[in-house]
DNA sequence: CCACGTGTATTGTTGTATTGATACACATGG
DNA sequence: CCATGTGTATCAATACAACAATACACGTGG
C-alpha cells in the first residue's frame, strides 16, 4: 500500500491519528487491504503528509491492539492474517451504524423528508464508484 | 421550550457546548423552534443536565453571534425573528451535506452495497416519526 | 421600589487530548 | 558485521473543554 492512498486533513476537527485509524479499519474490513498487505512506514506516511511520525505510530499501535495489524519487526506493519474474519456484510454494516443514527437524527431535526435524504445519498453512493 | 428536550451526553467526544449549538441550530432550521420561542434559562438547562451554566451560556452566545438567537434582557434567550429565513428545503439540505459525504465515503471504503445502506437509513428515518 | 431572574464577564483550576522532539531497541540484508 | 530501516517509549508543549465561584448589569413584575 502507498502512503498517498491515505486522505489526511491536519486542520480538521477529527484528530489525525483517528482519521488514519478509521480509514484503515474500514479499508481492512472492506477488503481493499488484504491480510499480509504491508503498510507504508510511519516515516513514509509522516513525510508524505507532513505530520509527525509518532502520530502515525499511535494510529498503527491502536490497530495492532485491535488485532487488525501485525508488527513485523525490522520490516514494518502488515494487515493481520486473522483480520480476515469480521467481514460479513452485517458486521461491516455495524461499523456504519453510529454514523447512520447521527444522520437520521440530524435529518429529523431538520424536518427533511426521508425521500429527499435517501435520494441524495443514493447519488453520492453512485458517484464514488 | 423545555430543558428536557435537549439531548446531552457529557462523556461524548463532541464537546457539550457544541452538542447544544448544533442541536438547537437544526431545530431552529427545521422549524421545531419557531421565531419568538423562549429557550430554557442557562441555569435551568445546567441544573437539569448537571453541567456548568457557563457551558450553556457559551452555546447561547455562539448562536446569538450567528443571529439565530436574540437576547431579551431580563427575560432570557429567544429564537430570533429573522431566523425564519434560510429555511428552504435546499438550504436545510445543505446543512446535511457534509455528513452525507462522510457517510458515503465510509460506505465505499467498507464496500457496502448502496441498496443495503439506503434501506437501513430508510428504516431509521421512519422510526423517528 | 426592589427582590428576583435573566445572561455574562472574570479568574483560576483541573483534566484531557493532541502533537511534537528526541533517543532508543531491534531486525534486516548487503 | 553494521549501516539502514523498522516501530516506539518517554518527556514536553500546547490547546481545549469544563468546572467552580464570584460579581456584575439589566429588565421584569409583584
Amino acid at each position: 500500500m502507498d502512503a498517498s492512498l491515505l486522505t489526511i486533513t491536519p486542520g480538521a476537527a477529527e484528530p489525525i491519528y483517528r482519521q488514519i485509524v478509521e480509514q484503515l479499519r474500514r479499508m481492512i474490513a472492506g477488503g481493499q487491504l488484504p491480510p499480509g498487505e504491508l503498510l507504508p512506514s510511519v516515516r513514509e506516511v509522516a513525510g508524505f503528509h507532513a505530520i509527525n511520525p509518532m502520530t502515525v505510530s499511535r494510529a498503527y499501535s491502536l490497530l495492532e491492539g485491535e488485532g487488525l495489524l501485525e508488527r513485523l519487526r525490522g520490516t514494518g506493519m502488515a494487515v493481520a492474517q486473522r483480520a480476515r474474519r469480521a467481514r460479513s456484510e452485517a458486521e461491516r454494516m455495524s461499523l456504519l451504524e453510529p454514523r447512520l443514527h447521527d444522520l437520521a437524527r440530524a435529518a429529523r431535526e431538520l424536518e427533511l423528508p426521508a425521500g429527499r435524504v435517501l435520494r441524495r445519498l443514493g447519488e453520492l453512493l453512485e458517484d464514488g464508484e
